[in-house]
DNA sequence: TTCCTATTTGCAGTTTTTTGCAGTTTTTAT
DNA sequence: ATAAAAACTGCAAAAAACTGCAAATAGGAA
């Protein structure tokens, strides 16, 4: 049996199975382990294949693309989470959509800080449990489970109900023309709803969903008092929104 | 098996689950539990999730907060949530309180079957997401950080809306001459509204809370429908019980 | 063919890695 | 405070990797 017929059935073992044993190999070729093993690390060298101990796995078997892409934004979003922080007063209420930038901003409140939370996410809320100043309340009603929070009529109908100091919107897209959307439908309805029940509102956006658009919109870009984004407020992404009433940060 | 493998499914349990436990990898690969704390290791130590007592957390947002409790008796648990599922019939109306033992029923619900949820417990709520036939309700207010439910008038007054046709009472301890007691008295006031707001109620109960009382009484036993726990119906301990109006499983 | 050389292959001995176990220490929950 | 669960430690057996070497093989060149 010639070698490069050998590595070839190698190969293709690895691509059909994602992983192989040495041991597996050298008997169902008939030839002594340590064959195997100088053909897979001759395969190893040429990156064809990743050589472990007891045999080698597929190259693109082990990636996990979105914990990478995760943990690169959650710094960007921890950053904004950052300066939206002196926003909140203390003794003051706040309303909290969902959304990770939002999550990383209950995460991020001073200990210290006293302030009644309103939301209907449940992360959110969650995080805030580990809070030991932050009196929580949950919007209660059906939960989407795509969004992870309460959606539907009652839920509209109990955030109407509430007056709350500053507003922080996660998770949305925004753009000159077409003001602030989403894809969920019904996610636009709540946050309608939490814009109308709040003096200010605070858009927390990292900058990569600026100048784009989903399907259905919440609110045009008047509605939005203040935008904070990782970006310096002189970044010359944002200049478009400079000529609205927006404090940008 | 490869250890490269075995690291492999590990870290696709956590990306999946957001958590492991150490036994249950080492139940599911068939190797020490050693071995599993190594690879844990190894992968903490290569920042590829992060090490907790008594298994693995994902590195990223990690809503679900890993809750030793939840592993503390989990077969006992377990068990008596297997026995409480046959109790919920397709197309039903079920309303669960919190506590561990519940949260262990809500993982193990058939995904096959079509239930409507009415909790005010976050963590139950969080576990049904994951559910892809259970419509979620959760019952808004003020969020109880210890117990990790709503509390407080206004989730009474929500509970008071409603009709379901089962709940499941968890976390409690119950008492021949007490009945029904916890040592939380706002939790009290939602376990009494959440029995009066449902034709049949099942307490699931591990064993250890059996004989034992706390300052604040829920209800009688006579409330109560159906007591699942995890011993034998004929075990001499849940004898005491059996002169009461109690369905015991 | 025959001889020569470079490569490949298998083998034996040694080193390293992996793994489960037992005993001890630490952590956790009640 | 206490008891149970989990973590840590060192150890030994087994598996795999590495090393050097000699035999086998292939491919030319004479």
């Amino acid at each position: 049996m010639l070698k490069a017929e050998r590595q070839q059935y190698i190969l293709n073992e690895v691509s059909v199975h994602s992983r192989i044993q040495l041991s597996d190999i050298a008997d169902s070729l008939g030839v002594s382990i340590d064959t195997v093993r100088r053909d897979v690390k001759e395969l190893d060298d040429n990156k064809k294949l990743k050589k472990v101990h007891g045999g080698a796995i597929s190259l693109g078997y082990n990636t996990f693309p979105f914990n990478h892409s995760d943990i690169f934004n959650r710094e960007k979003k921890s950053f904004i989470a950052q300066k939206a922080i002196p926003l909140i007063k203390e003794n003051s209420v706040v309303l909290m959509s969902g959304g990770t930038t939002n999550l990383e901003l209950a995460r991020l409140l001073p200990p210290k800080l006293h302030v009644t939370v309103f939301t209907p996410s449940l992360p959110i809320a969650l995080q805030l449990l580990a809070h030991p100043n932050a009196e929580v309340i949950f919007i209660g009603g059906k939960i989407s489970k795509d969004a992870q929070l309460s959606v539907g009529a009652s839920t509209v109908q109990e955030l109407s109900q509430i007056r709350a100091d500053i507003c922080f919107l996660g998770t949305g897209y925004l753009d000159v023309n077409h003001g602030l959307t989403e894809f969920d439908y019904e996610v636009v309805q709540i946050k309608k709803a939490m814009i109308k029940s709040s003096r200010k509102n605070v858009l927390l956006c990292i900058s990569d969903k600026l100048n784009s658009a989903q399907r259905f919109k919440t609110c045009d870009i008047d509605a939005i008092d203040c935008l904070i984004t990782e970006l310096d407020p002189e970044d010359q992404i944002l200049k478009p929104f400079s000529n609205f009433d927006v404090l940008l940060k």
